[in-house]
DNA sequence: ATTAGCACTCGTTGAAGGTGAGTGCTAACA
DNA sequence: TGTTAGCACTCACCTTCAACGAGTGCTAAT
C-alpha cells in the first residue's frame, strides 16, 4: 500500500511531531541522516500521503501533521517496541514487591505510578467483583444507633458501610444473623450472594423472630445493594500540560467528563484481552475526539479482567505508552495471581 | 475611617466586581438606583479610596477593581450575610439524615455538594484521628501468604491494609494475639495506643512463644504506623471555570499544588474555632495570592477539629461562601454529635 | 525518477491609527 | 464648601496594512 519511502517519510512525520507538536516541512525532513532525499521529492511523497489521508496540513501552506489514520497506520505496522530504560524497568518491578497485596493499594500505586512516568493521565479501573468470594462478614457496633458492616473479599478487597439501627432492633440480634450468614455465605462469590440467601439463608432466619428479619433486612441493604466500581484516577492534571489543551475551553470540557466516574468508567469496560488504542474519532466521546486512549487489561484469576490505561493528546508517545502499559499489565496480572491464587 | 459614602461606593464596586470580574467605572456606579451621586463625585471618592489603598486600577485610565485591602474590609465590616435560599438551605438540610453516618461518606458527601453549590473547590479535612478510640480490631486470613488487618474506631472510621504472613506464623497465633489485643485496648484513644502496647500488652505477649512476637510485630506496622490524613477535595475543575484563569500557566501552578494532600492538609490545618478568611497575598503559598481560602472548622466531640475550606478567586461571593460554609460546618457538627457521643 | 528553481500561500509579527470607556483636573454652581 | 459639568487626556482594544518567512505546488532541467 505504502512505498518504503512514503513509510519512512510518515514515520518521520510522526516521530517529529509527536516530539515537537509542530507542523513539520520537507526541508526539515531532508536535514535528518536517515533521509537521503531532496525537500522537493519530499513534498511529492507528502503530497500522495496527504491525497491518501495519512496526512494533513494545518493551513495550505503549512507543513504537514499526522491525520488520525496517519497514527492508526503507524500505530499497526510501524511502530518500533521502545526499549524502556533499565530505571523504568527497574521502578516497575520494585512496585510489585510485598507491599502491594490489597487491590486498592495496587490501583491506587499502578494509576499514580503511570501518570508519574508517561506525564498522561492514568485510569485504573478495578476488577468485576463479580468473581471475588465473600471471605467473612463482620458487624461492628458503634454506638446505640449505628454500626458497621464490614465485608471482606478473598481479593482482599474491603467493602464497609456504616448503617442506622433502630432501638428496636438488639446488637444480639445483628450478631447471630451475621453469625449465619458466615456460616452459610463465606466462599460465595459475590454476585451469587443474593441468590444463596433466597434459597438457603432465609428458611433459617424466619425460624426465629421477626427482629431477625429486620436485622437482615439491615445488613442485606448495607452491604449487597452496593455498587462497586472502582475507578482510580491520577494525573489528570498532566492532560493541562500538553499545549493541546492550551485552548482553555478544551481543557474544561474535557475535566468535566474525567470528574465523573459515570462517564469514564463505561469506556474502559472492555471485554478484549489485552492492549487497545482508540484515537481520536474513534472515541465515542466528543470530548475525546483529540485524545488517544490506550486501554491494556490485567487478569486476577481466569475470568476476572480490570482495566488499565493512558490517556494523552492524539499526539503520544505511542511507542512508550505501549511498552509500558504492556510491562505493567503483565506486572500487575502476574503479581496478582501470585497473591490470590494459591 | 471611611465616610458612609465612600463606603457605599466601596460596597457597589467590590459587588459588581465579583459579579462581573470587571474594572467598574463612574459612570456605571452613578446609573444605580442606590446612589445619588454624580460620576465626578463619585470619581473624587474612587480616587480618595484609591490613596487610602482600598481600590486599585488595572491601568492609568480604567475602571477600578477592589484591592485584598479592600476585599478585607468588606469582609470585616460591610458583608451583608446572604439570605441563602430556602432550596439551598433544604438541601444542606437534607444531606445530614440517616445515611450520613461514617465519616468518610460525611466528608466526602460534604466536598461534593459544597463545590456544586458554590462552584468553587471544596476541601474536606477529616478530623484528626488523635481522640478517637479503637472500637475493634481485627485480623481476616485472606491466603497462606497475606492478611488484612481491619482496625475500626468509634467514629466509625475503617482503616484496613493488608500484609504478608511469613510461612513461620500460623494464622492461629495471630488470631490470638488479636484478641489479646481487643481485650486490652478496646476504647484507648488511637494516639495511646503505642503507649498502651508498650506498657500492659507486651509483657502479655512475652509470655508466650517467640511467634507471638512476630506476629504482634506484624500487627504493629500493619496498623499503627498509619498516618492518617484524610483529605477530601472535589471539584478541583471548577477553578478552570473562573475567568482569572484563563491564562492556563495559572491554572496549571495551582493544579500542581491541589493534586498533592502534603502541600494542602498543612494549610487546612487550623487550631482557631470558627471562620478564617484568607485574601490574596494573606495566603503564604504563592500560587494562591490571587485567591481566597475560606475555612470553617467544625467538631466531633470535644477537642476533634476538622476543616471544611472553600478555594475561590480573590474575587469570591463572599457573602454566599461564608453563609454556606457556616451553615453547613453547623449542620455538621450537629449531625456528628448526635451521631458518635452518646 | 529526481531535484533545482520559482511563484505563490498564508500565518505571524509589529506598527499605525481610530474608538471608546475611563480618568483627573478645573471652573462653575448651590 | 461640597457637588457637578465639562474637557483634555490616557490606554486597552480592535482593525488595517505591510513585511517576513516557512512552507507548498508546479515546471523544467538533470
Amino acid at each position: 500500500m505504502l512505498t518504503e519511502r512514503q513509510a519512512l517519510i510518515l514515520k518521520v512525520i510522526i516521530d517529529e511531531f509527536i516530539e515537537t507538536a509542530q507542523p513539520i516541512g520537507s526541508r526539515n525532513i531532508a536535514k535528518r541522516e536517515d533521509v537521503a532525499f531532496s525537500p522537493a521529492t519530499i513534498r511529492n511523497e507528502m503530497a500522495d500521503l496527504e491525497d491518501e489521508g495519512f496526512l494533513s496540513k494545518t493551513h495550505s501552506s503549512s507543513g504537514r501533521i499526522p491525520s488520525e489514520k496517519g497514527y492508526r497506520f503507524y500505530v499497526d505496522h510501524m511502530m518500533s517496541p521502545l526499549q524502556l530504560s533499565s530505571d523504568e524497568v527497574r521502578l516497575v518491578q520494585s512496585q510489585f514487591d510485598d507491599r502491594m497485596i490489597e487491590m486498592e493499594k495496587v490501583m491506587q500505586n499502578s494509576a499514580h505510578i503511570l501518570s508519574e512516568l508517561t506525564q498522561y493521565t492514568t485510569l485504573v479501573l478495578g476488577p468485576e467483583v463479580y468473581e471475588t468470594k465473600l471471605k467473612q462478614l463482620q458487624i461492628v457496633p458503634i454506638n446505640k444507633q449505628s454500626a458497621i458492616a464490614i465485608l471482606v473479599t478473598d481479593t482482599g478487597h474491603v467493602e464497609h458501610r456504616s448503617f442506622a439501627v433502630p432501638s428496636e432492633i438488639d446488637h444480639s440480634d445483628l450478631e447471630k444473623v451475621v453469625n449465619i450468614l458466615n456460616e452459610k455465605l463465606v466462599g460465595v462469590p459475590i454476585v451469587y450472594l443474593d441468590r444463596m440467601i433466597e434459597s438457603e439463608v432465609i428458611d433459617l432466619i424466619n425460624r426465629y423472630t421477626s427482629n431477625f428479619q429486620k436485622s437482615y433486612d439491615l445488613i442485606q441493604k448495607a452491604l449487597f445493594n452496593h455498587q462497586t466500581t472502582s475507578l482510580y484516577v491520577s494525573g489528570k492534571s498532566n492532560i493541562l500540560m500538553q499545549p493541546e489543551f492550551n485552548d482553555i475551553e478544551k481543557a474544561r470540557s474535557l475535566f468535566n467528563v474525567m470528574e465523573s466516574e459515570d462517564q469514564i468508567a463505561p469506556i474502559l469496560k472492555t471485554n478484549q484481552e489485552g492492549l487497545k488504542i482508540s484515537i481520536g474519532h474513534e472515541n465515542e466521546m466528543e470530548v475525546m475526539n483529540n485524545c488517544t486512549l490506550i486501554t491494556a487489561t490485567y487478569t486476577l484469576g481466569e475470568n476476572q479482567i480490570g482495566t488499565i490505561a493512558l490517556l494523552g493528546p492524539t499526539r503520544m508517545e505511542y511507542a512508550k505508552a505501549v511498552s509500558l502499559l504492556d510491562l505493567w499489565s503483565n506486572h500487575m496480572s502476574q503479581s496478582l495471581y501470585r497473591w490470590f491464587n494459591d
